[in-house]
DNA sequence: AAGTCGGGGTT
DNA sequence: AACCCAGACTT
């Protein structure tokens, strides 16, 4: 009975081997064994599939062609060039992590263990990933392509959502490596994952291995691996203002920068707030005139006088635990804007908004009226973008729609 | 161990 | 519309 175990590893690690010289797919990272541009591009497939990578990939390294550049760029720069790719910790995580490499590395990528896994956004799978990959190490690498893979080959029953489950595949996947082939075996499982065992309908009948998987031998491929469910994500209601500068603001919006932590850290935003309950109690929107009225209120707390004209739009963003339903309002900036006996703040006001520089609220928010060309330099979340280009085709600024334009 | 942190895909 | 995919960090 072991000695099958034992044969069937062999086995599965040979045949993978083999199929992944003929399937594997040409990948931009591929391309060079460079540890940068390897680590660069599994901190963006946390999470994200390669086709949505790929794009995102070439413009970071055409900004940022060496660990050198990412590190001593302005974060600005950085999360514009992650916007619309989500988790965006992982992009300041990954240039606090190029700065520390610049630092206590000489700006080369480590390649031990302990040094690796020290980098801020690397964890288990990312250090496997970058030990095996750029230098050829005999370290497991497991992520979920590798656990739905060695689940069902092995007829592994475990949950692959509890913690240990994965320590225990990553014993099993570094027996499996061979001898000096890291580098290929752990792309190679990772690719069987993708391309052939997939979550759904997995294409048995092209595998390499099919032959001794244990999950299609029992015809129980369709329900490995397990996997608990997640929670579903808690339904959020917000109202949204979008504010049409006049006189001195003419052609520009108000903006507002996100607080450096929590939920879209440092991001650039619409002005919003989750609605009050209104008067029947009710969960949802409440009708318009309310949500007018509070946000004409979240306007005046911040000196800005404003008009409501009339609803824009509703979008919906789905987060991993939070699930908006916005309504944004269209806003006209009053002209004769502050009350009276507050002269001089209005006119000190008055000038920070002329030259367009920033200013702080109470809540620590950055406001900031802005032109189109701002849209090249500040990264918002893609339900921002989304209204802002149903509002208006010159704020679709982008990077994509700008890049396509040079 | 459970919750936080985006965005896109398939059915 | 409902469901699926899934690493790192924090608490």
């Amino acid at each position: 009975m072991q000695d099958k175990i034992e044969y069937s590893k062999a086995f599965f690690s040979r045949e993978l081997l083999e199929w992944y010289e003929s399937a594997k797919r040409d990948l931009p990272w591929r391309r060079h064994r460079n540890p940068y541009y390897i680590w660069v591009s599994e901190i963006m497939l946390q999470q994200t599939r390669v086709d949505t990578v790929i794009p995102y990939f070439h413009r970071f390294i055409e900004q940022f062609p060496t660990l050198q550049a990412l590190a001593e760029a302005p974060e600005e720069e950085v999360l514009k060039r992650w916007e619309g790719l989500g988790y965006y910790s992982r992009a300041r995580n990954l240039q606090a992590a190029a700065k520390q490499v610049l630092e206590q590395y000489g700006g080369v990528v480590p390649a031990d263990k302990a040094s690796v896994s020290g980098l801020k956004g690397v964890g288990p799978y990312t250090t496997g990933a970058i030990l095996s990959i750029a230098y050829n190490l005999p370290e497991p690498a497991v992520d979920g392509n590798v656990m739905r893979v060695l689940s069902r080959f092995f007829r592994i029953e475990e949950d692959i959502m509890k913690s240990g489950t994965r320590a225990l595949m990553e014993g099993l996947a570094a027996e499996l490596i061979p001898e000096g082939r890291a580098s290929d075996f752990n792309q190679a499982l990772m690719e069987l994952g993708a391309l052939v065992c997939t979550p759904k309908s997995p294409q048995c009948l092209t595998c390499p291995v099919m032959g001794r998987c244990l999950a299609r031998l029992d015809g129980v491929e369709d329900r490995l691996p397990v996997k608990s469910k997640a929670k579903p994500p808690r339904p959020e209601y917000r109202i949204a203002a979008l504010v049409e500068g006049c006189g001195g603001h003419d052609g520009r919006l108000l903006v507002r920068r996100r607080p450096a932590k929590g939920l879209l850290a440092k991001m650039w935003e619409l002005p919003h707030i989750l609605a009050a309950p209104s008067a029947g109690g009710g969960v949802g929107l409440p009708d318009d005139g309310q949500a007018m009225e509070q946000l004409s209120a979240l306007l005046a707390a911040e000196g800005i006088a404003a008009e409501p004209v009339d609803v824009l739009m509703d979008a919906e963003h789905t987060f991993s635990h939070i699930h908006w339903n916005l309504r944004v309002y269209r806003f006209r900036e009053a002209a004769a804007a502050l009350p009276p006996g507050v002269a001089g703040a209005a006119l000190e006001y008055a000038a920070v908004a002329e030259s367009g520089a920033a200013y702080e609220s109470s809540g620590g928010e950055e406001y900031r009226w802005i032109t189109p060309a701002d849209m090249r330099q500040l990264a918002f979340p893609n339900v921002f973008l989304r209204i802002l280009k149903h509002h208006a085709p010159e704020w679709d600024a982008t990077q994509t729609s700008l890049e396509s334009s040079i």
